[in-house]
Order: C-alpha cells, then structure tokens, then sequence
DNA sequence: GTCTATATCCAGATAGAC
DNA sequence: GTCTATCTGGATATAGAC
C-alpha cells in the first residue's frame, strides 16, 4: 500500500473511531488495529494522537466547499442560489431541505465530523469558534443573505432576515442533532421536518390565503 | 466533614470536571485532588469512577423538576401556564425568556450537565435518549400545549402547534449550543433571542399591523 | 474515612532490526 | 515502512495500617 494510502486510512479510521468514542477514548493502538498496522507504524505518518486529530480537522475543513458544492449549495456566496428560492413552491423547498438534510446525516466524512466536533467541541477555544462558526454562522448568514434579497424583491414579508434566518435554520439544526444521536429516529424527524418547511413557508409567504381557511 | 457531605463534594467536583473536558480525560486522582483527599478514599464513598458519572446523572435527573420549579416553569403540565402567556406582551414575553436562557446558563449545575450531557451523548442510547427528551423534547412539549390552547382560544392564528414550538424553541436552544461553547458571546445572543422573540411574535399574533406599516 | 504503598494494566511514544 | 521490544508515565483500583 502506498504511503499516501496509508495515511488517509489512518485518518478515515480516526475519524470513524473519534466520531462514536470522542479522543481520549481512543488509542493509538485502536486505530492502528482498525488500520491494519502496529501502533508504533502510525509515528511513520503521524508524530503522535494529536497530529492525527489536527490533520483530520484541518483537511476535512478543507474538502467542506468541495462536498457542498455537490449538492449545490454554496454558502461563500448566497447570491448565485437566490434564483432557486424565488418563486419556489412550498413542495419543491421542503424537497430541497431534506436533500441537505438527508446528505447532513448519511455522507460519512460530514456526519462523522460533526459528531466529532459535537463531543470535542470544549477543548479549546479554537474549536468551539470552528463549531460555531461551521454549523451556526455560515448556515444562518447564507440563510440571511437569501432572505434579506427575497424580502427586497417583495417576494416574502419580515423586516428581519437574520431571525427569518434563524427562525427556519435552528429547527433543522436541532433535528440533526437528534438524528445524530438517535439515527433510528430518522422518519420522525423529517416529519417534523416537513411540517416545519410547510409552516414556515406559510407564515413568510403573505398570509392571508391561510387567514380566510381559518375564517 | 460528615461522610454525605464528601459524598457530595465528590459529585460536585466531578460534575465540573466531567462538564468540561469529558468523563474519559478526568482521572479519579484530579477528582480526589478537587475534593481535598486522595484518590483511593474516593473508594470509601462509591465502587468507582462509572458509579460517580452514574450517580451524577440519577441525582441530577431527580433535581430537574425541583430547579424548573423556581423559575416558575412546570413541563410536567404545562396547562397551568397558560394564564401566563395570554395577552401578554412582547417586551413581557422577551423578559420571560430572557429570564430562562440567562437561568440556563448561569445556574452552575444546570449548565455543566448540560455540556457533560453534550460530551457524553453517544457514550450510550441511554444517555442519547436522555439528551434528547431533557433537552428537546420535553420543552416541546410544553410549548406546543401552550400553543395548542392559544390557538383553540383565538389568541394567536396557527394551524400546527408542534410545528409552531420547533420553531419558536429551536433557536433558543442554538443559542444556548453557542452560548455554552462561547460565553463571551452572551450578549450578542441576548440580541438575537430579542430578534428572535420579536419576530415570532408578530409572526403569530394577527399580522395585520405589522403588514400595515410595511405598505 | 483517610492515608501510604502497591498491584495491575495500558497509554503514548521511541529504538533499532529488517 | 513495518515490525518487536521496550521505556516511561499515569490510569483504576486494592490492601492494610492508623
């Protein structure tokens, strides 16, 4: 095996083993094993446990505009994606947020990752600002940045973008976060899912067709 | 000092040691060195170091509804809390809320279990249900019943209660998430759970004012 | 109940042969 | 690059004196 092979399996296995287990569980020894090496061939690749973690943070930061990119989002630029929210019917947005969502919970690397950064996330500074950052603020100031636009196009009605924002992405953050811990509920979760798109989707887009149901 | 009392001290030391790099990079030695004795009298007050996680965790869970109780919120029925939310206003209501989350934050042992809970949450299914139910469900739950009688009572216009709790909960609940990585964001939080408030309220109480300033 | 002394184990990491 | 052998330190936990 290639020694470039080797030091992404000894990555991937980390990862997997760091994401269920948290760091100081995990052995060099563990990960060797899952490797398929001796513990001390990992200080070939590696020059100990802390380096491995690091390598994993720094290059999985690094593949995140690569991977979201798949999916077509970009969250560097909200500008490019406003096209698609315009005009969108309440069906086609929840189909599209349980696209990212159900990418969120079944990529390996992403899920994992998360999961990681979920246990390891008090120490240091440094990481708690990366999990901030990468699944709070990014996701709500690209939420904004749409938001903020279709309001100017007088296509929805609010005053405020950021909790609009905040409003339709903390119910889909908190359904992951369920689904990370509990996998087997899932279904139930895109339920409450779907019937959170739908009521947001009601409240934004003027009103009054549901206010003469209710009348 | 009196065997219960030492008893106690183990716990509360754990608990914030556990809170704050995890159950796994906490030896019973720092343990025993935070309580002022030496690690193997810790052996005198329980069979070991999983017994005191376990014991932090039972007592915690039995101390919940006695905390809740003082600030005058009641999960286990929510009816009686009805009174509370009709016709109340928007600066009352961002003050009733504000009251929780600065609670929720601030009360030591409320929060170091919450971010040992956070650390801990894929150590078992045990535990991940037990995030889950404390941190997400129950809460709502109980907002979603209180919605559901604002609703039957004309006070506000919705069609979902559940759907109106996720997403009137879910960013107080990211914010806490942030709040508990990054205490020296606390106020910008605060701004952002007024926002938050603010928006949801208008959202459901009959938007025909808000509407109004706007055209 | 607390201590010292100790047992046992396993962690991360290194040396050096192949 | 991989291995075996080993070092060193620190972990949980126990024994038994006070």
């Amino acid at each position: 095996m290639k020694q470039e092979d080797t030091k992404q399996k000894i990555l991937d296995k980390s990862l997997e083993l760091f994401s269920t287990q948290g760091y100081d569980s995990v052995s060099v020894g563990e990960i060797a094993k899952a490797v398929g090496i001796k513990a001390p061939s990992l200080y070939n690749h590696f020059p100990g446990k802390q380096a491995i973690f690091d390598a994993i943070v720094e290059s999985t930061v690094a593949q995140y505009e690569v991977d979201t990119g798949k999916i077509d989002i970009h969250v560097q630029n909200a500008k490019q994606d406003i096209p698609v929210f315009t005009e969108i019917t309440e069906d086609a947005l929840f189909e599209k947020v349980r696209q990212i969502f159900e990418y969120s919970l079944h990529n390996e690397s992403i899920s994992r990752f998360r999961r990681m950064m979920t246990i390891e996330q008090f120490r240091s500074p440094e990481l708690a600002a990366l999990y901030t950052r990468r699944y709070v603020e990014r996701i709500l100031d690209y939420h904004a940045g749409i938001f903020r636009a279709l309001i100017a196009s007088g296509e929805i009605r609010s005053e405020d973008p950021d909790a609009l924002a905040m409003m339709y992405v903390a119910p889909v953050l908190t359904l992951i976060g369920v689904c990370d811990r509990q996998p087997e509920r899932e279904s139930e979760c895109l339920e409450k899912l779907q019937k959170h798109v739908r009521l947001f989707f009601r409240m934004v887009h003027d009103g009054s067709r549901q206010r003469g149901e209710k009348q």
